[in-house]
DNA sequence: TAAATAATTGGGGTAAATCCCGATTGCATC
DNA sequence: GATGCAATCGGGATTTACCCCAATTATTTA
């Protein structure tokens, strides 16, 4: 038996999956979150209680990326399928490079959530349907242009924020951190990618289907 | 009891939405449906069988508005509920033009599901919850331009620049007028065209030509 | 032609962004 | 254990952007 643990914002999705999973003898959907610290608040009681655990990639206050990281750094066991509503390269990346090791797009079938679930528990990397050709393009593209410099996860979520039109006290507020931080790491980010002005930025943003034009 | 049908091509979403409604004593989801083609054939079967009929406003081919539209002209009595995990202007306008009774947004907590369902049924508008906002700015635009604003050749002029990543001295300075000026216009065009950020600015820019991306 | 309307031009003040530093911590690599 | 990178924040100064308001000049319309 998979026992699988959720942490999703939306209650539909939560009993969406709840539904989807159960009378399935194999996977038990044994606890859901609304968030990030009621989860980790219950994962003081029950350490690495979960095999599983779908987590949506994007949590108020502390992100679904940002959650993996930390577990990850606490050399959790529990496996970690991603679940995001936007599929554009930039999430896929994000989730596996903070370390994912499935990425489930919302509009999944039953079928794709248990054999994401299973193939996340038996050691393997799952990618959603349809997905295998955005990462393919990545793969080609990084090929080509090795010389272009790359943005840390923490990095992009910033530039998303600012292609959304927030501002640095938005961007703080949302990630929990310093104004003066989001400073810097635009600085960054404008020398890693030559930007000379916002505009870059937000074009960039459209290129990589970050922002929709 | 109120007799519920749903159509969404996301099982996730039908399951959670049924297992939302359980054991609710007044509404009842009687059926569901993965798309319109389905629907139809089950409504040939059994003509307005259903008293409030739950739609994602994005189906495949054929959809949610689409049918909407179909059903409205064949004089159906059954109430219309558009969902949608979009809640941008334009969704909820086509939503109510084709003739919806609500519109909620598909991260809606369950009290504001059997709400929803409730209010549509005994014949009033319903609105997602934060969505009111979206309707009243759009009314009140409405009101002040009927239609689509043209902008003055100089303030394309100082469009352009800002677009080219310019500054307001920049401009200033290849205008030969004053900073304050540029600030004037700036303002101008954005009330014109409904813009709320830089980006949305840029975002014009590059659908109308202005730029390139 | 007078009067409303739109376009263009600004001033003064406040908020936000940007710059130029420096500094700490953690983590990985070598 | 040194080196570099990522991420975090701070002080302090300067620049830039933005807001509210107002004046002047077309331009159109009643």
């Amino acid at each position: 038996m998979i026992n699988i643990g959720l942490v999703d914002d939306h209650e539909i999705v939560r009993d969406g999956i709840r539904a989807l999973l159960m009378g399935n003898t194999e996977i038990r959907l044994t606890a859901s979150f609304p968030n990030a610290s009621e989860f980790s608040a219950y994962l003081k009681e029950h350490p690495s209680f979960f095999d599983v655990l779908i987590l949506d990639i994007s949590l108020p206050n502390v992100s679904g990326i940002e959650l993996t990281r930390q577990l990850i750094k606490e050399n959790s066991k529990m496996k970690i399928l991603m679940l995001s509503a936007s599929t554009g390269k930039a999430y896929i990346e994000n989730a596996f490079k903070a370390g994912a090791k499935g990425f489930l797009p919302k509009d999944c079938s039953r079928e794709e959530l248990i054999t994401a679930i299973k193939q996340v528990f038996y050691k393997n990397i799952y990618i959603g349907k349809n997905l295998e050709q955005v990462v393919l393009e990545n793969y080609i593209n990084r090929l080509h242009y090795t010389e272009e410099e790359e943005l840390t996860s923490r990095e992009v979520e910033i530039l998303t924020g600012f292609a959304n039109g927030l501002t640095y006290n938005e961007i703080a507020d949302q990630l929990n951190i310093s104004k003066k931080t989001i400073e810097s790491h635009k600085k960054n980010i404008f020398e890693k990618l030559h930007f000379k002005t916002n505009a870059d930025l937000i074009k960039y943003a459209i290129k990589h289907h970050i922002i929709e034009l």
